[in-house]
DNA sequence: CGCTTTTGACCCGCGC
DNA sequence: GCGCGGGTCAAAAGCG
């Protein structure tokens, strides 16, 4: 509007009032500071601050309506449903809690969650609002919850003995707990916009009252909205204008984008006019107050002082008897925060994804940020659908099987579901091909930072009429493509210029808190990361993350159902099959934040207990083989048992790896070792082995080695396990020396110093009884049981000479089966356990009397059933992993030949 | 009630 | 033979 200029210049000479309006503004800096204190320090208190920020918001807008006398204000309708249905899964919870032995643990951590969610959901419910999850996200969980019902009543009929049931159920569960706290973490961000919305709107009226009372000008059911034409500063900075008919509240991805441009903007002017002192609060428009400063003074009460605040400018309006049309506050918070920055990222990705040399670009950025809406958002565009014909948006996230998404393709394309085909690749260019007559933009969402090779099979068939547009938590620095790094959430500052510490203090990454005598926080533990952020009331060691990996399984990362196709393997070549990239190598500790894991990067060696604190990135690792070491071992063919038998062990890489290429040229019978803790040893590239070997200087290194993998196996003698009921006596042959067991500290060289196992030794020792065969690992982690996926049962304990470091002897609960366990802290660093096993499972399930095996299934199984192995489980699917493996197999013993 | 853990007794091989 | 230490047994206690 024209008036702007002389609202501008009027602005000016009214001082005084400005220097009011300004002390109001630093006021309301102070409450924002506040806020953002409080969630930033005081995590525990994160729901009451919610609480109490929420009120006050509540104040304000009622002011706001009040203010406007009448003017429509229509809260949107509530989402009861997510209420309803929240309350009925904590009933449900809480029920199965009392009377339900099994997963109780579990229970109590879900119930934790839902206790958090608790008070959002009520509050939300109370105040009569609109969650701003966008509707499919608000529906997703209310089916969630659903799901959650049923499930715990499922899980709370499931026997004990049930085990891979009971896994199953606990997988789902941790799902769903796992998403719920996202709903949480959501929640929790969109109080906090509210809490910098509401500021937003009482900075627009404030500036609008201002304007009137420069002005004189009573401007009558208008709403402030700050547009501007893109990228020039409008130089007066506030336009007047009658455009809240244009504002809905839940629009399409477009309309989002065009109403929060204001919003936006808003912010942005700020940001660049005040960008020093205003910081987080940036969106305020002060155009008309140069003078304005924001330093934060003093401290009030949050509530007070917003409180305050907001009578200040409803007397204010009303002592100039102006007719205030409501601010937009109303509309303003319930755009979700996030979209007013998609618009900027929008913009870009758009120009890059137009630019003729981009075939793939990847939009990284932590878990829950947004990216997957943005790529929507991008989706929706309506350049982009002008630009692009077909438009496939595939959800990849657990299942990054080529053939699935393929399938998913043809799904989108033709609206017809198609057989899996099994050449995944060759699906994939036909279907390429089928598309490539028109510009077509495929996105695969959610891509897990272990997929690279899948990435890579869309790289290689990239055409020029193909754009793949990736989201993922995680870089793939491998690909040449464009990043579009979401980096607000990853960069504080950007972020506070932009969004406000608020909403960085809720997300912000990699930064959780140590509250050493609080429970620990198992996500983190298990994930390295945990949604909740700052805001986790847990315990956040830094380290020994991943420890409790084991507890549950895989379960955080990996789908059950890709479990069940590739239970425990983590090391599987890219090139077989289309189900190439594990789940379970989610649970490598990728922290990009820290330094390189060096021994990783040169070694590929991977532990399951992802310890190590450095970061591994997954695509820079030598070469791996395809030697496949399930929780239960090494895996090995069928119908073989010709194992040699070594008695020395040292815990040297490389004689590891001769014991391995050992075994594996053997062709070793089923079942093999007893489990390890779900390590898996990948063989490094013959360049690598001497560098991994020789460079091991440093104490540190060396620690280093010997906790990312201690494993030895010591196969002692033939055997067949299914002769082997009996059981196995312990003592044949203590030719076991522990990985870096303090007890034969010599034995335990990374350097190469320590005893070999010669092939003088393989087979001079005694066969006496049968299959022996022992692993021991050594494990940094606080826990002692690992939970390697069977069951176990203590049957003794001895106490060392210096009575400390129990040691634990643990047998497989699986009847008959000979499997022992003997487990001690290690006496010379106790944050290490050594687990050291015995024997060989004559079983596949996890700890069942009664195996199920079918006819048609006369050996056993090589690896245990997983855990997080779906009920529904058929043994095709066995099937075809046995393929697989022997596949994997052959190819490794190619390898070694 | 049934399974697990605890715990002292016991067994066994080894070295002195 | 004896003591020692590793390993195991099994009754009893604990737990859900
Ligand atoms: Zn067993």
């Amino acid at each position: 509007m024209r008036n702007v200029q002389e609202n501008l210049l009027l602005g000016r000479n009214h001082s005084d009032k400005q220097d009011d309006l300004d002390k109001k503004m630093s006021e309301l800096l102070k409450v924002h500071q506040e806020v953002l204190k409080a969630q930033k320090e005081m995590f525990d208190m994160m729901r009451v601050q919610h609480e109490a920020v929420h009120e006050a918001m509540q104040r304000i807008r009622a002011d706001a309506v009040q203010n406007v006398q009448g003017e429509t204000a229509p809260a949107p309708a509530p989402a009861p449903a997510l209420r309803i249905v929240f309350w009925v899964l904590y009933d449900v919870v809480i029920q199965v809690k009392v009377k339900n032995i099994m997963c109780k643990r579990l229970l109590q951590e879900f119930k934790s969650t839902l206790d958090f969610l608790k008070p959002l959901i009520e509050e939300m419910a109370e105040s009569n609002k609109l969650l701003h999850l966008p509707e499919q996200e608000q529906e997703k969980f209310i089916i969630q919850m659903r799901e959650g019902v049923e499930l715990i009543g499922k899980c709370s009929k499931v026997s004990k003995w049930h085990s891979y049931k009971k896994y199953a159920c606990t997988n789902k569960l941790l799902k769903l707990d796992e998403s719920l706290r996202g709903l949480f973490h959501k929640m929790s961000m969109q109080i906090a916009i509210h809490v910098k919305e509401g500021l937003i709107s009482i900075s627009s009226m404030e500036a609008m009252i201002k304007k009137i009372e420069e002005s004189g000008v009573i401007q009558n059911q208008s709403q402030v909205v700050l547009t501007k034409p893109q990228p020039p500063l409008h130089e007066a900075g506030l336009d007047v204008l009658d455009t809240h008919g244009s504002k809905d509240v839940e629009g399409t991805g477009d309309d989002l984008n065009e109403k929060e441009v204001g919003v936006k903007q808003i912010g942005r002017d700020g940001t660049r006019q005040n960008e020093k002192e205003i910081e987080g609060l940036s969106e305020v428009p002060e155009n008309s107050s140069p003078k304005t400063t924001l330093d934060v003074q003093g401290t009030k009460d949050i509530n007070e002082s917003l409180d305050s605040e907001s009578v200040h400018i409803a007397q204010t309006k009303q002592s100039q008897g102006t007719r205030m049309v409501e601010a937009p506050v109303a509309e303003s918070y319930k755009f979700p925060f996030l979209m007013v920055e998609s618009d900027v990222y929008l913009r870009e990705l758009k120009k890059k994804i137009f630019e003729d040399q981009v075939a793939m670009l990847v939009i990284t950025g932590p878990a829950g940020c947004g990216k997957t809406t943005l790529a929507r958002m991008f989706c929706e565009d309506q350049e982009v659908k002008m630009k692009f014909k077909n438009i496939f948006f595939v959800h990849v996230s657990e299942n990054p099987r080529l053939d699935f998404i393929v399938q998913q393709l043809y799904e989108q394309k033709d609206s017809v579901v198609l057989e899996l085909q099994e050449d995944a690749v060759n699906w994939l260019q036909q279907f390429l091909k089928e598309t490539g007559g028109d510009p077509s933009l495929l996105v695969l969402d959610d891509v897990w930072s272990g997929s690279e090779s899948l990435l890579d099979k869309f790289d290689g068939l990239r055409t020029s009429m193909h754009k793949i547009l990736v989201t993922s938590r995680s870089e793939f620095p491998r690909f040449d493509c464009y990043l579009e790094n979401l980096k607000s959430l990853d960069d504080e500052e950007e972020m506070a210029h932009l969004k406000g510490k608020v909403v960085a203090a809720v997300r912000a990454t990699g930064d959780y808190p140590e509250r050493v005598g609080k429970p620990i926080c198992e996500y983190y533990l298990k994930t390295g990361t945990c949604k909740f952020g700052p805001s986790c009331k847990f315990h956040h060691p830094k380290q020994g993350i991943g420890y409790l990996s084991s507890l549950y399984g895989l379960t955080q990362l990996s789908s059950p159902t890709h479990a069940l196709e590739r239970p425990y393997t983590s090391v599987v070549p890219s090139s077989v099959g289309p189900s190439s990239s594990s789940p379970n190598e989610q649970a490598f500790p990728e922290r990009p934040r820290e330094p390189e894991c060096q021994h990783y990067l040169r070694t590929g060696y991977y532990k399951f207990v992802p310890s190590c604190r450095y970061h591994h990135p997954r695509d820079q690792i030598a070469p791996r083989t395809n030697c496949l070491l399930s929780p239960v071992g090494l895996l090995g063919n069928s119908g073989s048992n010709a194992w040699p038998s070594f008695s020395q062990v040292s815990l040297s890489m490389e004689d590891f790896q001769t014991s391995l290429d050992l075994k594996l040229n053997a062709q070793h019978s089923l079942l093999q070792t007893p489990m390890s803790p779900c390590v898996s040893i990948s063989r490094r590239i013959s360049s690598n082995d001497k560098s991994s070997q020789s460079d091991v200087e440093d104490k540190s290194e060396l620690d280093e080695i010997q906790s990312q993998i201690s494993g030895v196996t010591v196969p002692e003698s033939l055997h067949d396990p299914l002769e082997s009921k009996d059981q196995c006596p312990m003592n044949v042959n203590n030719t076991l020396e522990y990985a870096a067991s303090g007890t034969t500290p010599n034995s335990v060289n990374v350097d190469g110093q320590s005893v070999t196992c010669n092939s003088s030794e393989i087979g001079s020792i005694s066969q006496k009884q049968g299959v022996k065969e022992k692993v021991a690992f050594r494990t940094k982690s606080e826990i002692e049981i690992l939970d390697d996926g069977f069951k176990w049962r203590k049957y003794g304990k001895k106490f060392g000479k210096n009575s400390t470091n129990p040691r634990n002897y643990y047998k497989c609960a699986y009847e008959g089966c000979p499997v022992k366990k003997r487990v001690e802290r290690d006496g010379q660093d106790p944050s290490y356990v050594i687990t050291c096993y015995n024997g060989v499972h004559n079983h596949t399930s996890l700890g069942k009397r009664t195996q199920r095996v079918p006819a048609s299934h006369p050996q056993p199984l090589p690896f245990p059933l997983p855990i997080g192995k779906e009920e529904s489980f058929t043994f095709d699917h066995l099937a075809d992993d046995n393929q697989e493996e022997s596949v994997l197999f052959d190819h490794l013993a190619d390898h070694i030949q």
